[in-house]
DNA sequence: GATATCAACGAAAACGTTTTCGAATTTCAT
DNA sequence: ATGAAATTCGAAAACGTTTTCGTTGATATC
């Protein structure tokens, strides 16, 4: 019933606790013949070392935590699949907890983690979280640290980022060079990095192309639960107040997509009467009607470089070596479908 | 630099380690002016107690392991957010594992689990497992054990579920009141148990309407990576062998979407031509064109529900209680769209 | 035959808690 | 003053590893 210790093995095998301990990890003081009993015997008994007393001992638990902002999201679920697969490779386990774009949550949970001395911790900021203080407790516990995605750039960490701002004008450029003359945009919350990057990258390729950057037709949206409504509520808006705009980029698919079902069923034509430009890929804006142009957000690559990178830096704690933080900055492409001409 | 111990706050303080452990967990034999000069200074100190040897010391380490066939998918991913959310209510962490659908790495993470000590372990089931040892060692070693959605009836654990049977009856119910007089059925992979279910209540609606069963227009799919171009290829198969079929009830959401794609890129006209019902109720489902109508299968509540359920039975092994395992079957509902008359 | 070398093993400390049990001190009634 | 009872604290063991540093024989060297 009880699990088997080292110990039991050791009294049935008459020999030291150290000796099975050592036999087990091929200790090279121990004999071969030894090693082989001892294999064996703790093979027969289902022996399985027992993870408190060895984290205790090592001082690691070869566990990470992720803290995400939303789950049910397909470029985030994306993300931690990648984190997942490379912390597996690694013989790492990932503890998952939600932030819920709440600040509060995110302080707590961040306390969570490191009472729980994971070995490093991965996360996106919640859209609320303005004060980084939270953060910079882990980093003076000289724990690793990794941003991915919502980052925030006052943080002394590594990162692991799109271009933003690259992106987004890609994607107005994209509006400008198939022929549309007045460009909406419906942009994030006004808090992360990465609305606000994305935005940027929308007033400069207006700029750099001559057209008047007009901020009655820069629309926001929280880009929380409701994404959707609000796609539709501000397409809706924008017909009422503004129906001379023939585009519009919009900073995320759902957000997207809401306003495309509203432009749907107000007879509104895609891309003739106006084109759009969303952000992140979903898998879902290639099966709508019409297909969604879009940024592709190498969701699980940036899951998968965020924990190599924290890996790295695990390691090099490990050897008391300083850890070196890097910012790293993943690729993006425009994927041209139907919503635009 | 180093984390902060009992015993630093007790040299401080001039107290045993002693005092200051029973101080912090308000132990009732010390005095009130001791406790109050141990948490203020533990305060002061930023003293978080070392999981580690908590965990060694009182057995358990307020974690979970969670093993899920996929991660990227709207259904699991709302498990996972339920599953998470009641967690973290109880305080607990969860611990997630992704195992592709294939049985050697669910095997292998089981088995990591438990070397982790987790106190409890989740799991669904992924498509290759017919064989059930590496559960019933969880069991062996009387570690709480609930299943969900994806379960193998012959495993004595707990079990949180919806009525498959039921739900494909309902779905297949409902192509037969709008009209539809020949159904074929795409369904999923021939182990996992709820592709079975659908299929037989499938099959039970036909019988109990006087309809012939025709396996000739029963389509299977893998429903993993591929689940949208399975449901292409189906659907342009049947186009081509039975193209008297004028309803599909479709064993998920996915796959459907992709024979609806198929279908309107052939012309053929949903549901003028043929109905068509999914099953999972995704969020895709309800903006494509047309909107399919679906089984709404609650994940969110089903995470929750799993999660209580494996905190209720850790709780009776920690009073050595015996476990008492029950089955739970959650409520479904069809969501009638576009896509049936 | 004395010394050095080497192979194989073990004793013991340490990691940081929790909890039992007893000791010391104080309070209070008699 | 005496004893009983309550209050407050601490010593020590335990959880199961890992690792340092010895110790013991055996073998090799001169």
């Amino acid at each position: 019933m009880k699990p088997v210790t080292l110990k039991q093995i050791a009294e049935q095998l008459n020999i030291s606790v150290t000796t099975v301990s050592k036999a087990l990890k091929d200790y090279p003081d121990i004999s071969k013949k030894t090693k082989a009993m001892v294999k064996e015997l703790a093979k027969t008994l289902n022996y399985k070392p027992n993870a408190f007393a060895v984290n205790l001992r090592t001082k690691e638990s070869k566990t990470v935590g992720l803290i995400i902002p939303e789950i049910v999201h397909h470029f985030f679920s994306n993300v931690i699949k990648g984190i997942i697969a490379q912390a597996e490779k690694k013989g790492y386990l990932v503890i998952i907890l939600q932030s819920n774009e709440s600040y509060e949550l995110e302080k707590k949970q961040i306390d969570l983690l490191l009472r729980q001395r994971v070995d490093g911790i991965l996360i996106s900021l919640a859209n609320g979280s303005a004060e980084f203080h939270h953060l910079n407790e882990v980093m003076a516990q000289d724990k690793p640290l990794v941003m991915f995605d919502k980052i925030a750039k006052i943080v002394q960490c590594s990162k692991v980022i799109i271009d933003d701002r690259k992106a987004g004008y890609a994607a107005t450029q994209h509006l400008i060079d198939t022929g549309c003359k007045r460009i909406a945009h419906f942009r994030g919350a006004l808090l992360p990095q990465n609305s606000i990057d994305r935005f940027l990258g929308y007033k400069k390729a207006l700029l750099d192309n001559n057209m008047p950057y007009d901020p009655s037709i820069v629309y926001i949206c929280q880009c929380g639960d409701r994404s959707f409504e609000e796609g539709r509520e501000n397409a809706k808006q924008l017909l009422m107040d503004h129906d001379d705009v023939d585009g519009i980029f919009i900073n995320t698919d759902l957000v997207a997509i809401g306003a495309i079902t509203e432009f749907n069923e107000q007879g509104v034509k895609i891309p003739e009467d106006i084109s759009i430009v969303g952000f992140s890929n979903w898998f879902m804006s290639s099966v709508i009607s019409p297909s969604l142009t879009t940024i592709d957000q190498p969701g699980y690559e940036m899951g998968k470089t965020a924990f190599k990178q924290l890996y790295k830096e695990i390691q090099q704690k490990k050897k008391n070596k300083a850890i070196t933080h890097k910012q790293i900055v993943l690729d993006t492409a425009l994927v041209k479908r139907a919503s635009t001409k």
